[in-house]
DNA sequence: CCGACTTACTTAGAAGGCTAAGGATATTTG
DNA sequence: CAAATATCCTTAGCCTTCTAAGTAAGTCGG
């Protein structure tokens, strides 16, 4: 597990007062990753990795998805999903199969194995998320949330453009729609 | 560069609001995701990977710092910084030097190379920033910030904990002493 | 129906980060 | 002083993610 010393906490803090410009970007990023190492310790107690946990959230939430409606929800690329999903295969967590008349996509589903990961894992991010909002109040979460979609959303809309890409954005109909293919399986 | 479609990006923002429980953090992680994209894709236009990018920051805030100091500035462990450096050192933009007497420790130098990044990256990251708060009002992002910075400390004293890790915290004149070898080498 | 395009999965390889463990050098302590 | 301990750098190897490129399978206009 990450150790850091006080010292070198103590280091970073100091640092982090010393520099004028972009510190948001560093202070997202720094607890993100704070966010990313305690949740990791927690996980790997019960021989989880961090990688897994992603997709399993999602899973837990409604499996059957194509392998590449997974990625999109994940929000991550193809080949990650697939080394992912691979992986978790061979631990028995999920299975990949194919509809008869469709040799293309690969559905995901969940084995009871997987699914029952959920009571364990869960709570383990619950905890996580309340040592980290310790002491702030719920008017303040709010307000971080809002402001963290909106930077979200501002940073989609450049990258987007700045690939160029102006294809026409679906509607919310269309979308549902390729969501659907996921049953709600509620353990 | 990454693109992701806008589909995509739908996807994602929907599958976000349907999740109730660690939506921050995801939030949290989302946002530096991108603010980590945006700023890659304009480095890349200039060569630099964002690799370097963390460590030439602290560098040019003052460089000559032992690698160590570099890692606990950074935040990273120490093989992290090991290779940014070896790499960095490959490209012309670092020296390692040691001091006589010290066989020990290696301190890290500004080229004159490494130092002329600075006036072309630095708006880079101040664009980026920029393009991320719009919208925002100077109060929500200090607000913002003011949360993470408990978040952070949250974390770091929960891994602190978790680690055992009792070791006496050092006061602030002893991290003081030690960052002082960087000698403020503006430009 | 057929060729062109698009979509979905896969493979290969690299970047960036981490842990674990090793070697060398300082420092502290008996 | 010498032995034990601590510190710093390095090596090795894994994990997560990405890009680039390939393959197979559906879809669609002519």
């Amino acid at each position: 597990m990450t150790k850091r010393s006080n010292l070198a906490q103590v280091i970073q803090h100091h640092w982090r007062e010393s520099v004028p410009d972009d510190r948001l970007a560093h202070l997202i990023k720094d607890a993100s990753r704070g966010l990313g190492r305690a949740l990791q310790m927690r996980l790997a107690e019960h021989g989880v990795s961090f990688g897994h946990w992603t997709f399993l959230r999602i899973l837990w939430n409604g499996d059957g998805m194509a392998q590449r409606a997974l990625s999109d929800m994940a929000g991550v690329m193809e080949p990650t999903t697939f080394s992912a999903v691979k992986a978790m295969e061979k631990l028995g967590y999920v299975e990949r199969r194919q509809k008869p008349g469709d040799r293309k996509q690969v559905f995901i589903h969940l084995t009871p194995l997987g699914h029952s990961l959920k009571d364990k894992l869960v709570p383990l991010a619950e905890e996580v998320n309340a040592i980290a909002v310790e002491g702030l109040e719920e008017r303040e979460i709010i307000a971080m949330r809002k402001a963290l979609l909106a930077m979200i959303d501002n940073l989609a809309r450049d990258e987007a453009q700045a690939a160029g890409d102006n294809r026409r954005i679906p509607s919310t109909r269309e979308v549902a729609g390729r969501l659907s293919s996921a049953q709600p399986s509620r353990k």
